[in-house]
DNA sequence: GTTCTTACA
DNA sequence: TGTAAGAA
């Protein structure tokens, strides 16, 4: 309250409507992160910038489709250098150039 | 004495 | 959104 200028009824409420999720203590007492601080600050700027609850609901869900983009990405590309690497192993071994000494004519790798 | 939930205006 | 009531 004292960090955001919003009163416990709106940080309350705003809660209720899934826009922030502070953590509870063993007493069931609200615990609020600098995330949290910072996410109710923004939710108080789009208020006065006259948005709604269903508009700052809506950008909110956008940036979950966008993170959600993201974690599909990164794991795409993680997988296809994986590949590549696991790959140029196997080319090294196969072809008995470069074969380090610890490895054996079959890798190790769980894909290959 | 404070926070929590539920409910009413 | 503010406030009341009862539990915690």
């Amino acid at each position: 309250m004292k960090l955001t200028d919003l009163t416990a009824r709106q940080i309350r409420y705003y809660e209720e409507q899934g826009l922030v999720i502070p953590k509870r203590n063993e007493g069931n007492r609200r615990m609020y992160s600098l995330n949290d601080i910072d996410r109710l600050l923004e939710i108080k700027d789009y208020l006065t910038d006259g948005i709604n609850m269903a508009g700052i609901k809506a950008i909110y869900e956008q940036h979950e489709r966008e993170a959600e983009a993201r974690k599909r990405e990164m794991n795409a590309r993680l997988t296809d250098s994986d590949v590549r690497r696991i790959l140029h192993d196997e080319f090294m071994n196969v072809s008995g150039l470069n074969r380090k000494p610890e490895q054996g004519l079959h890798s190790q790798h769980p894909f290959v």
